[in-house]
DNA sequence: TTAATTGCAAAAACTTTGCAATCGG
DNA sequence: CCGATTGCAAAGTTTTTGCAATTAA
């Protein structure tokens, strides 16, 4: 979906729900929009802060994450400690991540069949999906040497 | 595992690191076991004031909340908005949460085959797992009704 | 006009930390 | 005894909120 289409949606949405077009509003779901892959809402506070004229407050950025995220145009995506970590889906397909705990690099996957045996799950129980998330934590590939010998004295169930 | 052996472990694994025995983490380790299902921080810190004998001060559950997840024998299963829900993992085969967004019910499942494609996934990417979360958001089937009629104009990717 | 929005500062919620006193080995 | 731990209060993070001024419709 191009993003005008979706802006547009996103109008039809506010009005729908008694809101109101703003400036600021749009001048972020443009910034979302511009990032190509996960952003923390800190990236967008310190954007505003860093431009001349005042495009939002941060107040504003958290009320209009919350709406985009109503909406339906951007997900928590990762939940690392306190962090917090949005993506923009729009016009990405689905996808699950693998976060490095070292380095915290995140790579996407997408496997068919895991979203096909969730819906199955889903169906088992009654339970009507609205979204899920899938984080896999582990050490990648380059982060690997010398990871192995401090865990055996750990507990595992 | 039975609790006696998990927490002899848990001395090990202290020793191991150069800490100490001390009864606050083994009272906390007890309450933690004494929990059928999930419990969060609050719930710990809630008991302790709850206790005549000062057992713990919050910062002490936080540092022994940190050194379990460390040991392995809890793990955080749920990050709803703000909040850290955890669950003891000893003696209970691995499994993932479907949450509803309504009620706040917890349901538990497992499916091998989603576990297995992780694995693949994971050597694909030649990326070692250390742990994962599977958090499906949704409708239970008790609050479903009349939770459709609003979503329309929501973007989908 | 008038109801929604904004920005600010304050507060709330959650978590970490420095330090002196205490405790474990 | 010595170094780890504790409790406390303070500070750090992240997020929410009350309110007066402003703005969209």
């Amino acid at each position: 979906m191009p993003l005008d289409e979706l802006k547009s949606k996103f109008g039809q949405f506010l009005k729908q729900r008694g809101h109101k077009i703003t400036r600021g509003r749009f001048e972020i779901i443009d910034k979302i929009a511009s990032y190509t892959s996960h952003f923390e809402i800190e990236d967008l506070v310190r954007w505003i802060a860093s431009q001349d004229k005042g495009i939002a407050s941060r107040s504003t950025v958290y009320r209009t994450v919350r709406l985009l995220q109503e909406f339906g145009a951007i997900r928590e995506v990762i939940k690392l400690g306190n962090r917090t970590i949005y993506e923009f889906v729009a016009g990405k397909p689905h996808h699950e991540h693998l976060i490095c705990v070292e380095c915290g690099k995140i790579i996407e996957f997408y496997r068919e069949e895991i979203e096909e045996l969730q819906d199955r799950v889903c169906e088992e129980h009654d339970f009507m999906p609205i979204n899920h998330r899938l984080e896999i934590f582990g050490i990648c590939s380059e982060c690997k040497e010398g990871k192995l010998e401090s865990r055996e004295l750990e507990y595992r169930a």
